[in-house]
DNA sequence: CCGCATCCAAGTTGATACTG
DNA sequence: CAGTATCAACTTGGATGCGG
């Protein structure tokens, strides 16, 4: 469905004022916030935990690719965030489990439908390009 | 609407399957468009531009921080992804204008709620660390 | 002047090895 | 099993230069 009315552009700026002119300075809370979550691995982690809470080893396995530094880097910024909670068990061997928070689930909400639409459109796109 | 999350662990899993399955593997097409799109400034500048039409220099001004060489590289990645069109004026002085294709206004769509809960919640989330 | 490519310094990421 | 430490490789950013 095409919603533009010129040629084949879109326009129209469903960008609420105050969003706009809180997101763009250098400084601003919502920068930081923005990049934690839409790091790399940030993406990926929260939509593996949105399946449910996961162990370590589940996740690294989950996140094809990712290495244990990063994991662990990634972990530990979502739950300083409040996005992601940490449970570890004092057993031998060890097992952590890690899970959304509410708040991280809420994110999680918004995070699926762009995943999704990455997942429908890769094809088109990597193909655009030679 | 609201879907569950109870109290403080949030569980389900409203995850697609064929989702999960293919946004995870390390080397499809899914996770390169999501890198360009989750860049650090990709976010930015799709935003910037889902307002409209905007001039190299306008989008410098915006995205406030970027580096000339980012913003270049940000819009000839986001250009070869089919997401932004570059519409390049032979005058004097040079003018070069940049706006979202259809599907760059696609997917700005679902950027900027994400973009708005990361704003109405940057500011509990940096305070919540000590 | 505006747009953007190039070079060099600095910060970030990744593979491997090692500890509790 | 869950993480940390270390070093090498890659990415980022800023200054500079140059064409239109």
């Amino acid at each position: 469905m095409k919603v533009s009315a010129r040629s084949d552009t879109a326009q129209a700026a469903p960008l609420p004022v105050d969003l706009a002119d809180g997101v763009f300075p250098a400084g601003c809370p919502s920068r930081t916030v923005l990049d934690h979550v839409t790091s790399k691995w940030g993406v990926l982690i929260l939509l593996a935990l949105s399946e449910g809470e996961q162990r370590w080893s589940d996740l690294r396995r989950r996140a094809e690719g990712i290495s244990e530094k990063m994991l662990a880097q990634t972990l530990k910024t979502l739950e300083r965030d409040g996005l992601v909670r940490r449970d570890a068990q004092p057993v031998i061997p060890p097992r952590v489990d890690y899970s959304l928070t509410d708040r991280g689930y809420e994110l999680s909400a918004l995070l699926v439908p762009l995943v999704a639409w990455a997942f429908e459109n890769a094809e088109d796109i990597v193909n655009g390009q030679r």
